[in-house]
DNA sequence: TTGAAAGCGCTAACAT
DNA sequence: ATGTTAGCGCTTTCAA
C-alpha cells in the first residue's frame, strides 16, 4: 500500500520550531540537556503539528525496540483471548506494543507468521506454539528472544511458562476417585499437545486402571463423532473428564443429547474453566488455569532476557486451583435415606 | 530495548551471494528482471542466512506498508475477540500484519493508544471506539485511514459499520410482545455508548408504553447493583432484555440469585448471542450479531480507501438475527389443560 | 547548548 | 542485467 498522506517528520518539527533536528530529537528523548527556551518551542510545534516520532525509524537508526510480537494458535478460544489481553496490558505498561498473530492450530501457518513477524525485527516473542516442533519453524542461527508459554516444546532450549498439568489432572482425578466415580473415560484432542499428554499422564497416574483415553482430533465435527460413539459402544463410564476448551464445549453439548444427565447418569469435569461453566445446571467442576498469571510471567521472563539476562533457560510451572462445583457431586449409589 | 543480536542484514546476503544490494532486492522483491544464475545465487544466501526483509527499513524507503492497526475496548467480551480474530484472518491474506490495541472502554486510554499505534504509520486504523467522541482523539490535521466499526461515533465523517441495532431491538420487543409479556425491563451498560442507545430506541419504538430502561454502567459490581435494585424494587417486570454482554452476563446469575426462575417467573432475552447461552437451560433467546462479517466488511472498506478510494464517508448496517431459544417461550397464562 | 553530517536497512533512480 | 548512489526519518557522534 502507498502512503499518500505523507504524515509530519521530525524535519517539518524543526523547521517550524526554527532548530535543528538533532535538537528536536534531544528534546523529545531528553538525552542531552536543551535550553528551556528552544525546548518550549520544539514542544509547541510538536503539539501543532501532532507530530508522533516514527518508531521504525527510530528503531532503525538506535537499535531500540518497542515492539514485541505474540503467537497463539487461535484467539476465539477464550483461554488464548485472555492470555493475549494480559499481554497487551503489561507490555504497554512497559512502553511496548504488540503484534497479534494466531495460526488457527496449524504448524505451517505458524512457520509462516513467525517469518512474518520476524520481519517486524521485534524485541522479543512470546508463543503459545501449536505443536512441540516449535524450534523447525525457527531459523537456524540465532532466532530472536523468545519465551515460550502454555504449551511444552520438544526442544528444552527455550524459557518455559506453563502450569503443573500432571499435579492438576491428577487431583481432578482423586476428586473425582472419592466421590465414587469408579470408571472415568479421558477425552481431549491430542496426545500430541504437550498439555494434553501431560493431564492425561497425571490422570493415569493416579488411576492406573479404571480410566481410558480417547483422543478426538481439533475439528469439532470429528470430536463430537469420535465422542459420541465412544460413548455408545461399550460399557458406559461413570465420568467424563475432558482435557481442553473445545473437547469439553462438544462433551457437554453432547450429553444433553444422549440425554444422560450430569451428575446422576455421569459425573463431568473440565481442564480449563471458562464462565459458562458456572451459569449452566449443575455448573462444570473444573481445573482453573492462572492464564493471567502465566501472562505476566511470560512477559516478565521476556523483560528480563531483553535487558540482557543470559542465563540457562528457565522453566516455570505455575499450579492450578480445582473448582468443585455440581458436575461431580455423585448422588450416593446406596440411599438409606434421603439425607444424602 | 536494545537490539543486541543483530540479524542479518540485506548487505550480508548480497555478499554472501557475490552480488549488489540492489539485485538482492529486485530478486526479492521481482520488480526488474534478474538473471537465472544470480536469482538463484541469491535465493540460495537468503535460505542459508534465514533472512528476512525489515519491513520498518523497507517502508521507510518505499512508502508501502504493509501494517495495519486495531484498536478495541477489550480483550476479553468474545464479541471483540471474534472481530479480532476475523480481521487478523483476513488482513493476513492480504499481506497485511495486525498491531493489536485494547484501551479498557475509557477514552483517555484510547487517546493514549492511538497515539502510540500512530507511531507505527500503520497504513490505516480499524477502530470499535469507546465512546462518541473519537475525532477529539485523532490530530486534528489529516489522521490516518480509519475505519470505525460497531460503535457509532458522534462525527459521521468516519467509513462505519455496525449493525442495524434499532430494528434487531425492534424485533426482540416485538417478538417479547407476541410472547405475552406485557412489561418489559430493559437493562444496559449506559446510553452514552451508541450501541445501547440504538437498541433502547428500537425498543421504545415498538413498545412505547410497558418498557423501561435501566443503566447499569460498565463496572461489573455497579451492574449488579444496580440492576438487583431495580428488580427489587416497585412492581416485577414479565420478561428482561439485556443489551450487552456484561449485563446479560450479570442479569442471568442475579435471576438464579433472587431466585426467579426462566420463563415462568420472568422472560430473558439478550442482544449478543454467546456460546454459552446455548447451553444452560433453558437456553437463552438472543440477537445473534454478525460479527465476522462486520470485520470482513471493515476490513474490504479499509483496503478500498488504502488502494486510494476517495468518496464520501461510506456507512454500511449489516441485519441481526434473533435466535428465539426457551429463556423467551412464555407458558400460557390460563392452563386449559397440561398441553401449553 | 546547538547543528552538521553520517548512517541504520532498504529500494528507486540512474548509470553502466 | 547489474551496480552505484541517494535518501526515507531518525539518532548519534562530533565539531563549533
Amino acid at each position: 500500500m502507498l502512503d499518500r498522506t505523507s504524515p509530519v517528520s521530525i524535519k517539518i518539527v524543526a523547521e517550524r520550531a526554527g532548530v535543528s533536528t538533532a535538537t528536536v530529537s534531544n528534546v523529545l528523548n531528553g538525552k542531552t540537556s536543551v535550553s528551556p527556551v528552544f525546548a518550549e518551542r520544539v514542544r509547541r510545534a510538536v503539539d501543532d503539528l501532532g507530530y508522533v516520532t516514527d518508531s521504525s525509524a527510530s528503531r532503525l537508526r538506535s537499535g531500540r525496540h518497542s515492539l514485541a510480537g505474540v503467537v497463539v494458535p487461535n484467539l476465539t478460544n477464550p483461554m488464548f483471548s485472555a492470555f493475549v489481553s494480559t499481554l497487551e496490558c503489561v507490555a504497554r505498561q512497559d512502553g511496548f506494543d504488540l503484534l497479534v498473530v494466531s495460526c488457527d492450530n496449524e504448524a505451517e501457518q505458524e512457520a509462516e507468521r513467525l517469518r512474518s513477524i520476524r520481519s517486524w525485527r521485534p524485541a522479543g516473542l512470546i508463543v503459545i506454539p501449536c505443536d512441540g516442533a516449535l524450534s523447525a519453524r525457527l531459523p537456524k542461527g540465532g532466532h530472536p528472544r523468545i519465551v515460550v508459554a502454555d504449551r511444552i516444546p520438544d526442544d528444552a532450549g527455550f524459557d518455559l511458562v506453563a502450569v503443573e498439568n500432571a499435579l492438576a489432572a491428577g487431583a481432578m482425578a482423586s476428586h473425582l476417585a472419592a466421590q465414587g466415580y469408579r470408571t472415568c473415560l479421558v477425552a481431549g484432542s491430542t496426545l500430541e499437545i504437550s498439555n494434553v499428554r501431560e493431564r492425561w499422564d497425571g490422570v493415569a497416574a493416579v488411576a492406573p486402571e479404571s480410566v481410558h483415553m480417547v483422543e478426538c482430533g481439533l475439528d469439532p465435527a470429528g470430536i463430537h463423532r469420535r465422542l459420541r460413539d465412544r460413548l455408545r459402544q461399550g460399557p458406559r463410564p461413570d465420568a467424563l473428564f475432558t482435557l481442553d476448551h473445545v473437547t469439553t464445549l462438544i462433551a457437554y453439548q453432547l450429553l444433553a443429547e444422549l440425554e444422560i444427565s450430569i451428575p446422576d447418569d455421569m459425573g463431568f469435569a473440565s481442564f480449563d474453566d471458562t464462565e459458562w461453566m458456572r451459569l449452566v445446571t449443575p455448573p462444570v467442576t473444573a481445573v482453573r488455569q492462572p492464564v493471567e498469571d502465566m501472562a505476566h510471567a511470560a512477559w516478565a521472563q521476556l523483560m528480563r532476557r531483553m535487558a540482557g539476562g543470559d542465563g540457562a533457560p528457565e522453566h516455570l510451572r505455575l499450579s492450578c486451583a480445582i473448582e468443585i462445583r455440581g458436575s461431580t457431586l455423585r448422588p450416593k449409589r446406596e440411599p438409606k435415606n434421603a439425607a444424602a
